[in-house]
RNA sequence: GGGCCGCUAGCUCAACUGGCAGAGCAGCUGACUCUUAAUCAGCAGGUUACAGGUUCGACUCCUGUGCGGCUCACCA
């Protein structure tokens, strides 16, 4: 990007200096249109299922691209609709109108009014009467048949991206439809969508790096959010018995095709219920999300289909592991005979990592990346989850699942811990661990644990990572081609 | 953070073993009254990411830096 501009650009300018001196505001307050261009051509083929004459439209956008004939032009012109072709035939447009078409380029934005037809290749058409440029566009678009490739400009200009490239497009589109399912779904079962703080003074509710600010009035420093858990629950407390959150969440950590350090998650409670429950609201509501999105419960994933057709197959985690690894993990109740026994498999092993640890490496090596269609992976050792309630039958495991599809886990739901006792039990469990060498485990939240102490009814809780359900509805590879500006370093 | 790969015109891409940096689109000039990746003729467009080095000569080889991609580590 050198200082100077390049010719393109300068010619451009000369242009808007141009239509200026003719004493066109090249960049007028307002346009009111008549017509998306989508509504314009539905209004065509009305009138000519009727057999009536079209009326004038007018309609609004960007011009994509120009094919002059001499005495007739054709312009494409895109809206957030859609698409259709404008005609300029000389003697159409006065002079005035006739010169602003002259200084015209591929970018700037347009309304126009004329009556829609067809052309002899049966093309919907607006045969423009009338020309009012609504902003000159300085910078030349991306290449019109290739698009734009290059993925570092695509995400640092996502605009351009969205400007030439169709299916982007259609990905956030289906992201946007996804979200809008999801919400309708819960608001429909009587959930309450609320928002809790991103600024923390301690980041529970997962274990996870945080990001740290600092307040200046309060000199205070504070932590962005990992997780929604801890202060919804405290809303069930409260009495809201049915609450959820769609909203972002940070963790300071890795970036790669799977994480951004900034993402979207849905968390919801619900008091009274269980994981079972939950597990049937989770394939019920993924599904009606497929069903909207996808149109069934089939969506297109790599060279398979994914069927999210309720119910989905439960499988326990120890059944999983032992299928997919050949680890029985029970038969190796604590870290060092595990870790003897992955090292026997040749598995390189952190040898910080304790056994709920390790057990979570062997479902991410072996059992994640085998699990294509939905499944649920239910009843996980106590050490990997200090905040849900262990089984009634057995104090060694939860009542927890996490719901994998397409190789990822999209999400994790476990019947709470409500007793405020044994939950400050768990976080100086943990706390030891962290002594032992442990670094990202849970941090005591005292607030929290008083909230407990009043008493939280049984509730089953649930986790959702928004960005990874977009990536299977969308058949992304990558989580940045589904966050619209993904975190990338800055450039020098 | 490690490994591998990439960075050439506004965009998409070429350029042999080290030998004058090239094409398509976009742009400009001209022709053209139904095109739609319009067509035809002509013109212009470059710090080959950046900084060094080797060489008579570097887009090409070497070293370093930046940014990106993939991957491993990390990451419920």
């Amino acid at each position: 990007m050198s200082s100077r501009l390049d010719h393109i650009a300068q010619k451009r300018r000369e242009k808007l200096d141009r239509i200026r001196k003719r004493g066109i505001d090249p960049y007028p307050h307002r346009y009111h249109r008549s017509h998306t261009t989508e509504q314009a051509i539905a209004l065509l083929e009305q009138c000519e299922a009727g057999g009536k004459e079209t009326p004038l439209v007018s309609v609004g956008g960007r011009i994509t691209a120009s094919r002059l004939m001499g005495k007739i032009s054709f312009l494409d012109l895109r809206d957030g609709s859609g698409k259709i072709q404008l005609l300029f035939s000389q003697g159409r447009l006065d002079k005035q109108q006739g010169e602003l078409f002259d200084d015209l380029d591929i970018g700037d934005i347009i309304g126009v009014s004329g009556r829609p037809f067809r052309t002899k290749s049966r093309e919907p058409t607006i045969e423009v009467e009338g020309l009012t440029l609504l902003a000159k566009s300085l910078q030349p678009l991306p290449e019109k048949w290739h698009g734009l490739s290059d993925v570092d400009k695509r995400y640092r200009q996502r605009y351009l991206d969205l400007i030439a490239n169709a299916e982007v497009r259609k990905i956030f589109r289906v992201r946007s439809q996804a979200i809008t399912a999801i919400r309708s779904f819960l608001n429909k079962r009587g959930f309450l969508e609320v928002e809790t703080p991103v600024l923390q003074p301690a980041a529970g509710g997962a274990l996870a790096r945080p990001f740290v600010t600092h307040h200046h009035a309060l000199d205070q420093d504070f932590y962005l959010r990992i997780a929604t858990e801890l202060h919804l629950k405290r809303l069930i407390v409260g009495g809201f018995d049915k609450v959820y959150e769609l909203g972002r969440i940070f963790r300071n950590e890795g970036v790669s095709t799977k994480h951004n350090p900034e993402f979207t998650t849905l968390e919801s409670y619900e008091a009274y219920a269980d994981y079972n429950d939950v597990m049937k609201m989770v394939e019920k509501m993924v599904g009606s999300v497929a069903r909207l999105v996808a149109g069934g419960y089939g969506v297109e994933f790599g060279n398979t289909t994914i069927d999210f057709k309720p119910p989905w197959p439960r499988l326990s985690l120890r059944q999983a592991v032992k299928k997919y690894s050949g680890i029985d993990f029970e038969q190796y109740p604590d870290t060092d005979s595990l870790r003897a026994e992955m090292v026997r498999l040749k598995m390189e092993v952190d040898p910080k990592k304790r056994r709920g640890r390790l057990i979570d490496e062997l479902i991410s090596t072996f059992v994640e990346p085998k699990l294509i269609q939905p499944t649920f992976l239910l009843d996980y050792p106590l050490e990997m989850s200090p905040l849900a309630k262990a089984k009634p039958d057995d104090g060694r495991l939860v009542e927890r699942f996490e719901a994998f599809a397409g190789g990822m886990e999209i999400a994790n739901a476990f019947t709470e811990l409500n007793d405020p006792i044994e939950q400050r039990q768990r976080f100086l469990q943990q706390q030891k661990e962290r002594r032992a060498g442990d670094e990202e485990v849970e941090t005591a939240d005292e607030d929290f644990l008083a909230a407990l102490e009043y008493g939280m009814p049984p509730t089953g809780g649930l986790g959702v990572g928004i960005d990874r359900l977009v990536m299977l509805f969308t058949g992304g590879q990558s989580i940045r081609e589904v966050i619209l500006f993904p975190q990338l370093r800055e450039k020098p």
